[in-house]
DNA sequence: TTCCGGATTTTCGGATATCGAAATAAACTC
DNA sequence: GAGTTTATTTCGATATCCGAAAATCCGGAA
C-alpha cells in the first residue's frame, strides 16, 4: 500500500475508461442487453455498469426498452468528432467518390491506427458478402492493401516499432506472415505507389489500394477498391 | 450536508460525462487543441480535462502531438457499435447503393434522435457543395424530407411531443415553421410514402425521401436522394 | 543570447462523489 | 411457493473533483 502509493501513479479516469468499454460491449450480436449482460460484457461491476448507463442515458447516448439498453444514434456524434476534424469530407470528395463510379466496385478510405487499419468512410456498389465492413470497421494491416500502402508512408522508427510489436496472423493460408517478406512487400509498395493484395484478408477478396498524400508529401491516408476475385 | 437531504439524487458519473464532452469539443476548426482549448472548450476545469485527456490518451482514443491533443480513429469504434448493433451494413446493401447508383446523385440513410435526424450512413456522386455531411451529421427534422418522414413513422404521443418542445427555425426564407403547416405535411408524407423538399435546409438542395421499414411495418430510419434544384 | 511577463500545464489538498462487495429487493422459473 | 437470476441500495474505503498555487513553457525585449 505504502510503496505503491508513493511511486508515481498514473491519474486517470476510471468511470470514463469504463463508460466507454460500456459503449464497445454494445455489438451485432448484443444489440439490447440487460444490466447484467452489459456488466459482464464489459467486465466491470454490477453497480459500476448501472451508473455507467445511467449516465449514457442522461446524456442520450444509450436508451431503455424495458429491462433492455440500446445504443442511440447519438453515439455516432462521437467518431462525427473525429471525421469533421479530420476533414474526410473532403478528402472523401476528391477521391472516394470518382474512384467508386469509374470501378463500379467497393472502395474506401482508411487510415492506419496502431496495427490495424480503420474505415474512415467507404461507398460500394456491390459490397463484399465475406467482408462486413462500415466506418469504424478495422482489419489487420499485415493482410490489406490499404494497410501495406500506409506501413509505407510512415517513419523509419514506427515501422521498426510496427515489426517488433505487430501480431503476423494467417487469415487464409495466403497471408503473407514472415515479418521479412512483408518489410519487403512494404518497401514495394513506397516505391511502386500501390499494392495489390488477393486472398490474404478472406478467401476471394481482391484489393487495391494507393496512397493518399498531403501538401507536404505525407501519407495521410489510403485508398482501395476491392473486388471478388473467384469463388471459392 | 447531513444525509440525503436532497432526496433521491439521481446518481451519475460526472467524469463519463465529462469525458464524453471533451470528444465532442474537437470540431473541424479545431482538430487539434491544447488542454486550456480543450477545458475552454468543453467548459470543464483545466485539471479535470487533463485527467480526462490522459485517460482517453491511455485507452488510445486520443493522441498528443506535442502540447497538442487529437483525436485518433478509434473514437470511431464507438459509433461503430451502433452501426453494427443497428445492422445497417444490410439495410445500406439493401436499399441505399441501389437508390445512389439508380439516380446518380446524393444518398443516405437517416435515423430520427430527438428532434433532428442522424446520417447513419452515405453515399454520393457529387457532394452537395453547401452542404457537408458525412455519417453522424445531424439537421434538424423539420427542415428535411428525412425528417418529415421519419416523424410520419413515429407514435402519436411522440408526435405531440415533437411539436411540444422542437424548435422549428426557418434555415432559409423557404422553410416551413408553422406547427399546423409542418403537421399537415408530416400527414401527407404518412399517406403518400414519401417526402419532396426543396431550399427549407439550406438554397439550392432539393431532396426525396422514402421510409424504410421493418417487419412488423414500422418505419425505423429513411432513405434520402438528393441534389442540387438551382444556383442562387 | 538572457531575462521578463503572461499563458499554459502540472501539482496539491480538502471536500465530496464514486467504487464495488455485499445485502436487499424484485422478477422470473419451475 | 421455493429456488434462481437480476436489479437496486447500502456503506466504508478510496479516488475524483476543482480551486488555487507552483512549475513550466514561450515569445519577445533588451
Amino acid at each position: 500500500m505504502r510503496a505503491k502509493s508513493t511511486t508515481r501513479r498514473r491519474e486517470v479516469m476510471g468511470g470514463l475508461a469504463k463508460g466507454l468499454a460500456v459503449i464497445r460491449a454494445f455489438t451485432r450480436e448484443h444489440a439490447a442487453m440487460s444490466l447484467s449482460d452489459v456488466a459482464r460484457s464489459a467486465r466491470i461491476p454490477a453497480a459500476t455498469a448501472r451508473r455507467c448507463l445511467l449516465t449514457l442515458e442522461d446524456s442520450g447516448y444509450v436508451t431503455r426498452n424495458g429491462r433492455n439498453f440500446l445504443l442511440r444514434p447519438k453515439v455516432l456524434e462521437l467518431g462525427a468528432a473525429y471525421l469533421d476534424s479530420m476533414n474526410i469530407e473532403q478528402i472523401t470528395r476528391t477521391h472516394l467518390e470518382e474512384l467508386a463510379r469509374s470501378t463500379s466496385d467497393s472502395a474506401a478510405l482508411c487510415v492506419l491506427d496502431g496495427d490495424e487499419i480503420v474505415y474512415v468512410a467507404r461507398t460500394s456498389v456491390r459490397t463484399l458478402v465475406r467482408l462486413e465492413a462500415h466506418v469504424g470497421s478495422r482489419f489487420p494491416a499485415h493482410a490489406t492493401s490499404t494497410g501495406r500502402v500506409l506501413l509505407a508512408g510512415v517513419s523509419h522508427d514506427r515501422l521498426k516499432h510496427y515489426f517488433e510489436h505487430a501480431r503476423l496472423d494467417a487469415l487464409t493460408e495466403h497471408t503473407v506472415t514472415d515479418p521479412s517478406r512483408l518489410r519487403r512487400l512494404v518497401e514495394d509498395c513506397r516505391r511502386s505507389g500501390y499494392s495489390v493484395v488477393e486472398d490474404e484478408l478472406a478467401y476471394g477478396v481482391i484489393a487495391l489500394a494507393v496512397p493518399v498524400l498531403d501538401q507536404q508529401g505525407r501519407v495521410v491516408a489510403a485508398l482501395n477498391t476491392s473486388s471478388h476475385s473467384r469463388r471459392i
